[in-house]
DNA sequence: CCCGATTGGATAGCTGTACTATCCAAGGTA
DNA sequence: TACCTTGGATAGTACAGCTATCCAATCGGG
């Protein structure tokens, strides 16, 4: 398809796809003629991602290049590929392998949980920890022993889902389901929160039969 | 304590303080003179929250004004002043009462959850089911189930930890409980998959046999 | 084969956010 | 008295993420 066909499938206009296109988030289409291109199926389903990974996952346009890049060309292995995709997710930590992470290593051990220093999640987890503490709402035993056990159980769901290892597609998915599914985790727990407040404080859901 | 102390206590530029006070998320200090004023410990703790909110949740200051205006001065009740909250909180979705949410609402009737329209995670839940959807990862029952019942445990175990209710500390909790654990859940997810991975595909943290 | 429309490519401009810097005058301080 | 701090106001900066315009080379319908 042409570039017309491409802004109409996609409902974006065309100075942003050429935007993309300049920031190398979009691949560019086939050259048929010194001033046309050629687009596919791809190139709607790379628009679609774009706009959910900066609308929805609210990555900058640099995450983003990361991101498509990485499911471009992935690293040597899929546990380094997913590893350098979760550098970019918000809120973004750059991990320092020398680093000291104290809450996150105590929170880690703790829950026995295996961990590299060079991680960047556990970089992000030390400054969540840091930041709930300095609310005053520091996390308790009870609340981390109850938050991994959870926690654990949902990754595996994740985990299991995982089509046929090997693939590009299960790249794909290690990489997208991370950061996709997290503003759904993110809005059902704010949900069950409203859900049982309701139940418990009376509210407007709250007449409704269970 | 006097401005300079502030400044101390924070680690914040002069610069910014002013703009905090300008933009309403600090109150004045206490005047002591007309070129003086007086700041105590909740101007401390007041700006360490603003940093979390913005570094750490990622919120926007027009966000942040919101949430510092909720608790200074709640809502009718907690379960409004929870909802008014988690509408700034990202990735804002304004909710529409009269709007249509046919996967928000197919996957909470699926799982058996009360929920009103009105609710902005309701729109935020939307949103994510159809970025997911639009990546080619749409959410299956099996995944839903899973999810909701172990997020439901964790909202129980974030509710069970709730101070005496009706004290202004409770409002409290509950706006900046939903917004400062979110970040850590994340965290923690992305640690569980890393740890799954290194487990399953091999990594640093495990043999290469599979 | 002609002429208006489309395209790719380049460059410049715009809008909003979150600060950052400067200036000033009043007032405190040594 | 001389200097420093403070509060208050205003202007400027830096960056992200688009958005708009211009141009020349086609393309393609009549």
């Amino acid at each position: 398809m042409r570039m017309s066909e491409l802004l109409k499938r996609s409902g974006m206009p065309l100075a942003t796809v050429k935007y993309y296109l300049r920031e190398g988030l979009l691949a560019p289409g086939e050259k048929v003629g010194a001033t046309m291109a050629d687009y596919g199926e791809e190139h709607v389903r790379r628009l679609a991602l774009i706009r959910a990974l900066t609308e929805v996952v609210g990555l900058p346009i640099a995450g983003v290049r990361t991101i498509v890049g990485l499911i471009d060309e992935p690293e040597a292995d899929r546990f380094s590929t997913l590893g350098r995709a979760i550098e970019v997710l918000p809120p973004a930590v750059e991990a320092d392998p020398d680093g000291d992470y104290p809450r996150a290593r105590a929170a880690l051990e703790e829950i026995g949980q295996l961990y590299d220093p060079g991680y960047a999640a556990v970089a992000q987890l030390e400054r969540g920890l840091a930041a709930a503490e300095s609310v005053g709402l520091p996390m308790g035993r009870e609340r981390l022993h109850g938050y991994a056990r959870h926690i654990m159980a949902i990754a595996e769901i994740d985990l299991a889902q995982l089509p046929g290892a090997d693939t590009p597609r299960a790249v794909e998915y290690s990489v997208l389901g991370t950061a996709v599914y997290e503003p759904i985790l993110a809005a059902m727990r704010r949900l069950a929160h409203q859900d049982l407040a309701s139940r418990m404080l009376g509210g407007v859901a709250a007449d409704r039969d269970r």
